[in-house]
DNA sequence: CAGCATGTTTGAAG
DNA sequence: GCTTCAAACATGCT
């Protein structure tokens, strides 16, 4: 479920987890997981010590104790951390594990395999050359509004690449359209300066509120959208409920836009033109 | 079993 | 250069 508050959530639990132990080994069970060479990462990482963390968007840096050696985690769709005792069995999916010398291990869940891990010596420069934009909880208004209006393409698309604004995926933009009274196919340069207004306003409080409420889903006001997705195990007793609008109590529309599942309101997500 | 999936990259085509 | 669309990645879940 990694979008910007999961990441957060990992980071949080990173720093909380492993930082000043002296990493041992690394276990990698599919190299194709790394960015960088196996051997180059074992040799840069072996005897180090992670100090710290940054996040941009649903990036994690993890700094060590020489600064020319940071690393770079990217949990794709499913990945997560799990930090264990080593006479513990491995977590299911941990395909790379740090260990510590104190005898534990930060294992680095992969399901799917759609997870990274790479050495970076500089953040900025791999911000710039891999074009992350502005991370989504710290974009200003006019930031956001010039970079979507310079855009022809339906806003949802634009909200979800990552050169415009850095950590929203699909739930999170299906949520701050909602939010924001937005409808996901209008077109990113015909948003005015209100419906912008609505949608900055809208990014910082599906942001906030997710990370507030560490990513569970079916903890989050009933004001959001998300339930209706078929994945949140509700805290409602009607299923049904699910499918309408938690406001005005249309019927959730689902369609495909810009290639991705997406759910809208039909009667309150207008485009305006 | 078939279909879908929270992400990113790449390539083709207009 | 821009946009759209599809595929690919590899696997798990329903």
């Amino acid at each position: 479920m990694p979008e910007l508050p999961e990441v957060e959530i990992r980071r949080q639990y990173l720093e909380t987890a492993s930082l000043y132990q002296t990493i041992s080994h690394i276990e990698v069970e599919d190299r194709k997981l790394l960015t960088t060479d196996y051997n180059t990462l074992v040799t840069a990482l072996v005897g180090r010590q992670f100090t710290g963390t940054r996040r941009v968007g649903k990036n994690l840096f993890v700094l060590t104790d020489l600064p020319s050696v940071i690393v770079h985690m990217h949990f794709g769709m499913t990945g997560d951390l799990d930090y264990y005792h080593a006479s513990l069995e491995r977590p299911r999916f941990a395909r790379i594990v740090f260990e510590f010398t104190n005898g534990f291990n930060l294992g680095f869940l992969c399901p799917r395999k759609f997870e990274r891990i790479g050495l970076l010596d500089d953040i900025d420069a791999f911000l710039k050359r891999k074009k992350i934009g502005p991370d989504g909880l710290s974009i200003s208004l006019p930031e956001l509004t010039e970079r979507v209006r310079r855009k022809k393409a339906l806003i949802k698309p634009v909200l979800l690449d990552q050169r415009i604004v850095a950590g929203l995926g699909n739930w999170i933009v299906d949520e701050v359209l909602f939010q924001a009274y937005v409808n996901p196919e209008q077109r990113a340069d015909t948003l005015t300066d209100n419906q912008m207004s609505k949608l900055h306003a809208a990014i910082q409080l599906v942001l906030e509120t997710a990370v507030r409420y560490e990513a569970t889903y079916r903890d989050f006001p009933k004001s959001f959208l998300i339930h209706v997705r078929e994945w949140d195990d509700s805290p409602y007793d009607d299923l049904e409920a699910h499918k309408y609008c938690p406001r005005c109590k249309s019927r959730i529309e689902r369609s495909t836009v810009g290639g991705r599942t997406t759910f809208f309101c039909p009667t309150e997500q207008v485009i305006l033109q």
